[in-house]
DNA sequence: TTTGTTAATGCAATAATGTTGCATTTATAA
DNA sequence: TTATAAATGCAACATTATTGCATTAACAAA
């Protein structure tokens, strides 16, 4: 996973620097979403420094990439696991525990090309979350 | 429109302050998402001086009361047209001139029911925005 | 209308988050 | 190994958001 974000950097022409490589580490193995300063933390925690502001750069690279996705809803990011197929990217994140999950999901893009035709809307960029419960909160909270 | 907040508003036993009316006045006529900052300068040029912790709180249980939406893409608040119909709202937001429009899109809800259950993930609040351009931009930019 | 109660506001202080410019460092090509 | 340009780190600052508490004002009841 690291190694095929690291090769999409290479390809695209950008240096594979050592920020760079933390922050998709800490991304890599993360179970939730994090924010920035959450990842400043937790490099922190094993002794890696790294300027918050080199991690928004670095996460705004990771974005435009599509090597990374924020979740608007929370404010964090994760690694993305989808290829970049056109917006129809849907997120699930759990309220208590912070896992997520992404799909792919077709019906999303069709729905959304009917809606915004009839008024003459383009859409650029979708964005679908759902918040809840993951099964193992719904069952321990209750 | 402000009238029928108002009407939730003492519904529910909340007092139906000036700052609160001011706020919803604000959101009726916006023509784009505001933030609590935009909200609060828009009413200091009307010479009406809202605490900004006030805004902040107001909109927190506008949205509480779905009187509200935020715009998580944009981080901008929109009054809510339409009644609390289970998240299957969706909206749609023009990225250069901030227009936008609220959807009830069921087609949204049924595909995520779907999915979640798969996964067991029980989904509490959905959210599906669009960000493109609307008629208007899209023919006055190219 | 007036008064009592308490929700709501305003204010001050502070925390958290995000941005910009520039000097320094370092990944990469030659 | 070296040149060079991209990327980082630092400092300073801007914006956004939160908390506690004294004061105000909306509303119910007299």
């Amino acid at each position: 996973m690291v190694q095929s974000s690291i090769k999409v950097l290479r390809n695209k022409g950008y240096r594979v620097t050592r920020p760079r490589r933390q922050v998709l580490e800490v991304l890599e193995t993360a179970q939730r979403p994090l924010s920035p300063y959450d990842i400043q933390k937790l490099l922190w925690g094993r002794g890696k420094h790294l300027d918050h502001v080199t991690i928004y750069r670095v996460l705004d690279l990771f974005c435009t990439l599509n090597l990374a996705h924020k979740i608007l809803s929370l404010g964090g990011f994760v690694r993305c696991a989808l290829g970049k197929r056109e917006g129809c990217h849907r997120f699930m994140v759990c309220r208590n525990c912070g896992a997520f999950r992404e799909f792919a999901d077709k019906g999303l893009c069709a729905g959304e090309s009917e809606i915004t035709q009839d008024f003459g809307f383009h859409a650029e960029q979708h964005l679908a979350e759902s918040l809840g419960l993951c099964s193992g909160c719904s069952s321990s909270l209750r």
